[in-house]
DNA sequence: ACATCAATTAGATAATTAGCTAAATGTCAC
DNA sequence: GTGACATTTAGCTAATTATCTAATTGATGT
């Protein structure tokens, strides 16, 4: 749980996530949106494995990054939870969000 | 929104937000429950304060902590929101649990 | 005014973190 | 195998964090 609350603490991890949640993307790509050194995303990455946030998987070269959706939720829901928080999980089904057409 | 998720990465932190759930507390009624020194306490204390997870009202010689639940709701909706994660609101009205009979 | 109690600030230290450059590892194409 | 490319590890520094003890501030009661 500290864990992946620290990860969320750092505004370049958040933003990673959020881009995965787009789609998995390598570690090039990922660096590559950032103004910090590779190895610096490459030490970020760790922190976010670390937390079980996201996975890795070799293609070539290239390392690439998924997002694990359901340790985020799970995470959230299960903090929210133990604090009676106003906040449910939503109903079940794919975790695409709806596009307004 | 980093100093709301770096203030729940620490244990004591949410442990004292735990606490505060149920009600108000002293700082020295907090500080009592945890096997650190009262100034580290404070310390705490001032991290989730910074980010807006309690308020403090004086009352004589004492310093009462006070929950502020629609903080910790905002972050974790808010956070939740922009992942299209498969969080939502629950039914407005009051934050209390529902006691299983 | 003084002693006492609650809480915080000051000051120090050890551990962690984010960042860098440079070097090493691993994979592909030739 | 060599070269090129992607990523990570090594090694370093500066800044932050959690913790302590000691000192300070602030309020109450006598």
């Amino acid at each position: 749980m500290s864990d992946v609350f620290k990860a969320l603490s750092d505004p370049t991890r958040r933003e990673v996530l959020h881009m995965l949640k787009a789609g998995p993307l390598s570690a090039g790509d990922l660096a590559a949106a950032f103004p910090v050194s590779r190895p610096t995303m490459s030490a970020h990455f760790n922190v976010l494995r670390a937390a079980g946030l996201v996975s890795t998987e070799k293609a070539g070269k290239s390392v690439i990054y998924h997002l694990n959706v359901s340790v985020l939720e799970e995470a959230l829901l299960g903090f929210a939870g133990a604090f009676g928080l106003g906040v449910r999980p939503a109903a079940k089904g794919p975790t695409e969000e709806k596009e307004l057409p």
